[in-house]
Parts: C-alpha cells; structure tokens; sequence
DNA sequence: AAGGCGGACAACCGCCTAGAT
DNA sequence: CATCTAGGCGGTTGTCCGCCT
C-alpha cells in the first residue's frame, strides 16, 4: 500500500534474533501474501507469514489480509444505508465492531470503528456531550437516524437528486417494502487505478499490473449489498442483544413508529417526532424525557458553523445542510415551548 | 507560498478466549 | 487440570493529505 499513513517500514529485532518488518506494506509484500494465499489459503498466519518468506508477524500478515488485500473487502464511501446500520447497530452493540461488520458485507471492523471514530465521535464532540451519554444516544435514536430513512427514502425515490447520487443506488432500493436489494458499484475512490484485476482463491495472481506506483489497487467488479433494512422486516429493540441475524433486522423507523405521530405539518422532518409533539403535553422520548431536558447546543454548533464542515452533502457524512436546518427547526420548536 | 491543523485510515498493541497438548 | 499458542477484538498511534489561514 504505502497510500498514506506511515512511513517506509523499519525492521525491528524480535526475540529470536529474526528480523521482523513494521510499518506499512510495500507492494512486494502484498503480493507475495496475495500469492501465498491464493495458493495456500488463509489461516495459521504465524506459519503462513514464515513460509511465505514474509518478515511480518502473523497478526500483522492476518490484519493485511483482513483490512485491505481480501478480494471482498469492500472500499469506498460509507453509505446512507451503512450509515444507519452502523448507527443501529452500534445503538444496541455499542463498540462491537466486528459484530458490527458482520451485517456489512464486505466493510471491515476497522473500517467501521474508523468510521465511527472520526465522523460519529466528531459530531458527538461539536455537541459537547459523550458520545456514550444518552443524550446523544437519543439524539441518533430519535432525529438523526429517522432523518437518514428519510433521506434513504428519497434517494430511492428521487434517484437524480444530490442526496441520491451520494448513495450511488444502482437498481432497486424500496425501502418500507419486502427486502431493499441495492447494487452499489465499488467505489474505491482512493484505490481507483485503470488497471482492474480480480483476485481468485487459489488462482496465480498477475504482477503488480493491478497496482500503481504507490501500491494502490483494485479489485474491480462491483459489489453487491442487500441490507435488508427495511422497516417491515424489522424488530425493534426489543429483540435479545444477540439475535441480530439475518432475517431479524432492526429499523429505526419501526422502533419509532410506536412513538411518533403521523404527520402534523408540512415539514416532513416531524414526522418523527415522539407523540404528543408540537402540543408540548409529551415531550418525551420513550426512554426518558430528554425532549425536556436534554437540549444539546445545536446554537452553539450553527455558530461554530461546524456541522457543514467538509462536503455538506454527501453520503458519508451523517448531517448535511437539510439535517442541520431540520436540527434547527426542532431546536426553535422545542425552544419555544420550554 | 508556506506553515498549521485536523481528518482519514492503515497498522500496531495489548488483552482475551478457545482449542490443542 | 494446567499451560501454551493462535487467532480475534477493541483501543490507540503514527503519518500523509488537503484545507485553511
């Protein structure tokens, strides 16, 4: 790789004596793991990283492997649909990430962790509470994943639309039906050379035509996703803590709907709010009355003019320009009922 | 144009667990 | 049953890149 991160690797003395790489991989490195593997097949890393004459740990041949060579490793902007995935699941699992990645086809635990660290943390941050509190929990639970549904909805609906094009929707994604069958094409952005090659277990791999000069690759193809993430085919919390399989999947949107009225104004956005809501008689969440007492600092945040950092509307970033106006709105209405 | 700063992410570290001996 | 080892997992670090001043 040598993409990015640290520099050339150094060589450090292991207890026996054995000269052991750290730091990044060269392209000579991958592929000669590429090659072991596909001729040998993975597992036994510490044998593996010996016999292929690789002067890396297991762990670290393992992590190479796992991370970034893997033919199905999936690369590329987190979507939409993988945004409130990752949000729901991390709701109920907290920081299990591997757990986590299991419903992610072809995204890593430490993709995800990254993910959370640096984008979901962040916003946590610019709210000045603990991304652990639950106020910001309620937060993601009650406004901020109902909004990604919307905005799923309206990516499948209005596929031409910018929030649409961030989610790259190829095909179908019917989000409230049976199954949301989405065909997203690789998008590995930094990775992208011309010079495609797919990788085959047990197949010889080609020189390094698949990589450029900065060890960068790709591996082609497109990946398909099916989230299952539908509203129908979902459970709500209630569900034990393991029993996220495959046909269960949760959803915010029917954990929410037992909370929400139906529309009462035209601003879609409060649909999601809990019942009671713009009346001010309920202002509260079903796990507590945060509606009441726990206001973050949205104002403090629009001064900062913090939310709009980066790409405002884009589908890796969890709050665009219409999250911070809805954010607003919410803020003004619960303002002025207080 | 240059320097500072924060984001992004690959990689490492340490702990834990399960299976083998 | 105790010990060892490999693999898995979550937390953390290091460094490049791009934006901002």
């Amino acid at each position: 790789m040598d993409v990015k991160g640290r520099a050339r690797g150094t060589t450090v003395q292991s207890e026996d004596e054995m000269d052991l790489r750290r730091g990044p991989w060269t392209v000579d490195e991958d592929f000669t793991l590429i090659n072991y593997i596909a001729n040998h097949g993975e597992g036994r890393w510490n044998s593996l990283a010996r016999c292929a004459g690789l002067k890396r740990t297991g762990k670290s041949c393992r992590l190479r492997w796992l991370n970034y060579l893997r033919p199905d490793v999936r690369r590329g902007n987190i979507t939409l649909e993988e945004q409130l995935m990752i949000l729901d699941l991390h709701s109920r699992w907290g920081n299990r990430w591997s757990k986590i990645a299991q419903h992610l086809p072809g995204r890593t635990d430490n993709e995800i962790k990254n993910y959370w660290r640096t984008r979901v943390q962040k916003h946590a941050k610019q709210l000045k509470c603990d991304v652990n509190s639950k106020q910001f929990k309620d937060t993601m639970r009650y406004l901020w994943m109902p909004r990604l549904v919307e905005r799923i909805q309206a990516a499948a609906t209005a596929p031409t639309t910018s929030t649409a094009q961030a989610v790259a929707i190829n095909g179908t994604s019917s989000i409230g039906s049976a199954t949301s069958s989405i065909t997203s094409t690789n998008t590995n952005h930094h990775l992208i050379n011309n010079n495609n090659h797919d990788i085959h277990a047990g197949q010889m791999v080609l020189p390094p035509a698949g990589f450029n000069n900065l060890g960068q690759r790709d591996f082609g193809g497109t990946a398909q996703i099916t989230p299952s993430y539908t509203p129908e085919n979902s459970s709500t919390g209630a569900s034990s803590s393991d029993s996220y399989g495959a046909p269960q999947i949760i959803s915010p949107v029917s954990d929410l709907t037992d909370y929400y009225n139906i529309p009462v104004s035209n601003n879609p956005s409060q649909d999601y709010f809990p019942v009671g809501y713009p009346d001010g008689q309920s202002l509260t969440s079903p796990s507590g009355n945060y509606f009441n007492t726990g206001l973050m600092d949205l104002q403090a945040m629009e001064q900062s003019n913090q939310w709009m950092d980066g790409a405002p509307d884009t589908s890796d970033n969890l709050w665009n320009v219409e999250d911070m106006w809805f954010l607003q709105q919410q803020l003004n209405n619960m303002n002025s009922l207080i």
